[in-house]
DNA sequence: TTCTTTGCAAAATGTTTGCAGATAC
DNA sequence: GTATCTGCAAACATTTTGCAAAGAA
């Protein structure tokens, strides 16, 4: 299975550091990779491969793809899966929660300092390691709420 | 887009009240459904379509999930994306949060109860309201925890 | 009888794979 | 020079849709 959080690696401290790392590894550095890897640094969120592909402009989905696996493998990157549909890719290791609106499917974010004594609570009841940050959490923005009622 | 809690109505108490249902809102109470909304009680439990089909012997997929679709409008079941492939599809509104270990890929369950102060806490900070039951939570189990260091 | 549902086949969606030529190192 | 990467086409897995026949109320 392809699992989320698999790298070991930290999250690399910069747009160079996540070049040098491929080069490190073994990986070319090709003209694909660095424009996704800048892209990723440069937008600090979550993008779906549609979203990547239309902002690198003429890129083939499938070397995309490849080269997001590989920067997972590496600990540059990590995707989540919002459900229905696309996956969602991001930098590792942002200090992010994602939040999908179950009302709008619009996707936010919440400070991991939110989630801290949750994990901790279930972590000392239960013995289970929660790690927030690889699946969205799902709810209800303000917005919605208020629509709703 | 298909929403995950899209219904208003609260869960049936039990399977009797599910087939009234189904029929009070203009439904057919198939031999199908009917077998489907057993397995969903007897199980209280998550199942994948694969697992759904098979327990159910010859049924057409393409008739379950309209059955699961149905189902969801009238708030008798759910489903939740584990990431990767398959959803899976239980009763609504049972009180348990799954949880996928993503070392090992088994889902899991930890009670509600333990949820309730974190989803207070990020509505009174942020008005996001968290429905922690649509979605799984990512995490890793004990004994994946304990293999892994 | 009427409207819902089933079963089958085909489409749709998002991602993965195989392979030959191009490219980084 | 050689192993990795790209682009293309085709495969894949899961879910959805169209339609005619079957079935529930």
């Amino acid at each position: 299975m392809t699992r989320p959080g698999t790298s070991s690696l930290a999250p690399p401290a910069d747009l160079d550091s996540a070049i040098e790392r491929i080069r490190s590894h073994g990986g070319r550095v090709t003209a694909g990779k660095r424009a996704l890897a800048e892209l990723l640094y440069a937008e600090q969120r979550s993008l779906t491969a549609d979203e990547i592909v239309a902002l690198l402009g003429d890129h083939d989905r499938s070397a995309i793809y490849r080269s997001l696996a590989q920067f997972e493998e590496l600990g540059i990157a990590e995707h989540l899966h919002l459900g229905h549909g696309q996956a969602v890719y991001r930098l590792a290791g942002l200090p992010t929660v994602p939040v999908l609106c179950s009302a709008c499917g619009a996707t936010f974010h919440i400070n991991r300092s939110h989630t801290r004594a949750f994990v901790e609570r279930v972590s000392k009841h239960t013995g289970v390691t929660l790690d927030l940050t690889h699946f969205p959490l799902t709810g209800t923005c303000q917005q919605c709420a208020a629509t709703i009622r």
